[in-house]
DNA sequence: TACTAAATGTGACTATTGTCACAGGCAAGC
DNA sequence: GCTTGCCTGTGACAATAGTCACATTTAGTA
């Protein structure tokens, strides 16, 4: 892939959208692509954290398998979003993989890399604080959300995390597994599925071929505050 | 106070430990200093972000409320922390209230002063992001801790937390209720009473006027692991 | 000290959600 | 087409944890 479609991907997204040309010319000159098969662990959970990562195309789940062997899913990825950060900066081990769930392709930047590049652009460190402010703030809505709420309302929270906010009629940016979704909203499977049928007799979301639908946003925002 | 006093109290914790005497004279001559009684807000959750927290003596409770009333208490800070900075980095408004849970002051810094103080000390922002990667880590643990297991691991997770950790005999930071430790750990009152009350009895921790003291820690982080 | 409010201990019951079991459906590949 | 494997739907049941109610203890303060 050349530099210059490499620039074209880096600037469309948030982070880099208002980074000068030096600074993204810096972040493709030290990065190495690469590329991967649905399935592959960009990053490996107990791994030390010696990089990081900036997808350039596909998606990828951030998740952890606690030591009961319980999976967690904190997150999806999409193009344009830093992964790894955290071991990067702190220096700890890898708390969670990022698997691929579509092939995918990453700009990977190593530490001395990454620590040159936050000298010599000031307005990195600023922008990577911003970014890390805004993964914390989702985690803690996700804690608040677990915590404080029923698995109805909390379904519904992250349906319309997964719901693409211009696009046509209530599609979700990923089609995931009723599984899948369990792992994500840490439910059951069949707890999932029940709760999907009850809705979408409410004519709140559709379910046709193992794609979920929303059908009344408003109505699903509101399930995602009630009481219970 | 006098500023060398506070330069004292900020050299000693961790965030600023390394910083140069240029920098500690900027935050205390552009930092305000404040004192709150017990049960005063520092941050009031809904709030406008528009300034930053050093909390240089006491303890204090970060937690929200949710939608339907439920009360989440997310950390307890002490002296030393930075609070505020999601909000004061990404303009949000404040989407948790913190709230000394005994007498406290802080250094609350700007967002203009902070931002003066972060171009002039490049340093600082390195500091920042380690300091908030550490906090993501810790939500994702809260996380993966609340989704993966029952409560008997979780609240020996949390008291875990709350445990000092050179200190003497098992003693935990702070002395919570038992309605605050369900807050914390994320159950009910009476829950938390039978859970400590089942352990009092297995000699992994001792419940004494109302104060819970850690007497088996391997056990608790055995306990902390387990299956269920 | 005595009075009051808050915190704790405990039983009985309920609600929510997970687990197990199994049937049917859809899709990919031989 | 048929087969294999994953995903989906659904019933019955079990387990975990919350709720309610009330007795009891502790702590703070007039």
């Amino acid at each position: 892939m050349k530099a210059e479609e490499l620039a074209n991907i880096l600037a469309e997204h948030s982070l880099f959208a208002d980074c000068d040309e030096a600074e993204l010319a810096d972040l493709i000159l030290r990065g190495h692509f690469m590329q991967y098969k649905k399935g592959d662990d960009l990053i490996m959970q107990g791994d030390p954290g010696n990089s990081l990562l900036i997808l350039l195309s596909g998606n990828a789940r951030t998740s952890m398998i606690a030591s009961n062997g319980h999976e967690v899913v904190l997150d999806y990825a999409e193009a344009g979003q830093v992964l790894g950060e955290i071991a990067l900066l702190d220096g700890g081990e890898r708390t969670a993989s990022v698997t691929a769930i579509e092939p995918t392709s990453a700009l990977s930047i190593t530490r001395a890399a990454f620590e040159e590049i936050l000298a010599k652009h000031k307005n990195m460190a600023l922008r990577l604080l911003k970014v890390m402010a805004k993964r914390i703030r989702m985690a803690n809505s996700m804690i608040e959300g677990d915590r404080a709420y029923t698995s109805g309302p909390r379904l519904a929270r992250y349906l319309l995390r997964l719901s693409v906010v211009g696009a046509d009629e209530g599609r979700l940016k990923l089609d995931l597994s009723q599984s899948e979704l369990g792992n994500f909203a840490g439910m059951s499977r069949e707890h999932i599925n029940r709760q999907l049928s009850a809705w979408s007799e409410g004519q709140i979301v559709a379910v046709e071929s193992g794609k979920v639908r929303i059908l009344d946003h408003a109505m699903l925002s509101h399930i995602a505050e009630a009481d219970s």
